[in-house]
DNA sequence: AATATTTTGTGATATGCATCACATTGCATA
DNA sequence: TATGCAATGTGATGCATATCACAAAATATT
């Protein structure tokens, strides 16, 4: 199932910095894998001794809390996850589930470690990558402990739309229900918010298809509660 | 103001692990300051370029939401401040601001840097450290937002208890303004709580003073809400 | 195509908590 | 010791939203 790394057209910046040498220390040492919408790419209270890369598709990122499943974020291509389980426990403590079909590596942490500490781009990468995750967890956390839920809900459809789709109409990868854990509240607040939004002119709902209809609405939305 | 970081007595794992030769440099290019508590250690909004290490002391990292300032968590020394402005944008995202009196370095980031990427042991523990946050975030994002009110100011007496003062009796370094931006709700709801617990014999408050009276009620509280 | 199962829409009700309002206490500074 | 300002205690009220209870629609399964 290796292939050949120095071919992957999914290398992020640093990636593609390494040598021939190292890729190919890393085509011989990983596992590629063809996921479908649904898959559980991590499993929260397993064991695990891999990093994963993510080459192509969409993820949430979620985990068990008091009450119901949390999903703390949606993340996408291209991007590395588990770290925290490889340089930690081993256990992972949190779940990764594809939203979209998806295409990841499976990399041993010896040979990643390997890569990473020979590798100063590398490291960098990694570390600012950890940095940039921190700030925006500190950001999400301000944001939805303060926010009502239309604002909230404003900001999921926002970053669907800018950052994930980059386009002003997408598919929802996410049921109501799901986006009612991304966002904080009740399956049945996520359908009045939305029909609201509709109603408002704000977004036009089709089944699983949302278009951003007045952007700027959308965000005083997201802006005042 | 600098000092010999060769005797320094508040080295991490790693950092007791760099030669002396390295903790020369460090101790050349570094600035030592006291702090008292309500000083501030980084401000958001404003340009820096220094790494800081938190010698002693207690403090509270912290920045502006959408309608009031929040208090993301508190750390504790020893401790790294500021990596993710050093590694971005060097502007400041957040605030820390010292809630007890405090010890703090100044390290410029290119001594830093230097010395991390120098050191395998210094870049494991630096990664580890932010895996550690990671999850930390992760596990605090799903309980802040399910749980209610009295959990979570369960949640925070038990941390000051078990992790920051390590005692059954400690003083509240947090107004019950500043806990309320910690914990997400109203100062009056925090009041409110705090005598509810009182009242109930789980705590008993003496101004500041705190003494976990019954810490299995308490864990209870922290898990049903 | 028919049936089962999941997902979604929407009203009615209950409730946790924010907000307002003000009294009280503690602490600092003159 | 007096005076002022900040921190705290506590009631009354209102509101956002969770929850319950279904109906309707969409999707999957046989």
């Amino acid at each position: 199932m290796a292939t050949d790394c120095r071919n992957c057209p999914f290398k992020t910046k640093a990636t593609s910095m390494l040598s021939d040498c190292t890729l190919e220390q890393l085509s011989a040492n990983h596992l590629e894998l063809k996921l479908k919408k649904g898959d559980s790419i991590i499993k929260q209270g397993t064991y695990s001794t891999n990093v994963i890369f993510l080459r192509t598709g969409l993820a949430k990122i979620h985990l068990k809390g008091p009450y119901s499943e949390q999903i703390v974020k949606m993340v996408k291509a291209p991007t590395y996850l588990g770290l925290p389980t490889t340089f930690g426990s081993k256990i992972n403590q949190y779940s990764v589930t594809a939203v979209s079909d998806a295409e990841v590596c499976y990399i041993d942490i010896d040979v990643f470690e390997n890569i990473l500490y020979g590798n100063q781009d590398f490291t960098r990468e990694i570390i600012q990558e950890f940095c940039k995750n921190e700030l925006e967890s500190f950001r999400r956390c301000a944001n939805r402990t303060q926010k009502l839920i239309r604002g909230n809900m404003a900001d999921a459809l926002l970053e669907f739309s800018d950052n994930i789709f980059k386009s002003d109409t997408f598919n929802l990868p996410l049921s109501q229900a799901e986006l009612a854990n991304l966002v904080d509240t009740s399956r049945e607040s996520v359908s009045r918010v939305l029909t609201e939004f509709d109603k408002d002119g704000v977004i036009k709902v089709n089944g699983k298809e949302i278009t951003i209809v007045n952007k700027k609405s959308l965000i005083m939305i997201s802006q005042n509660g």
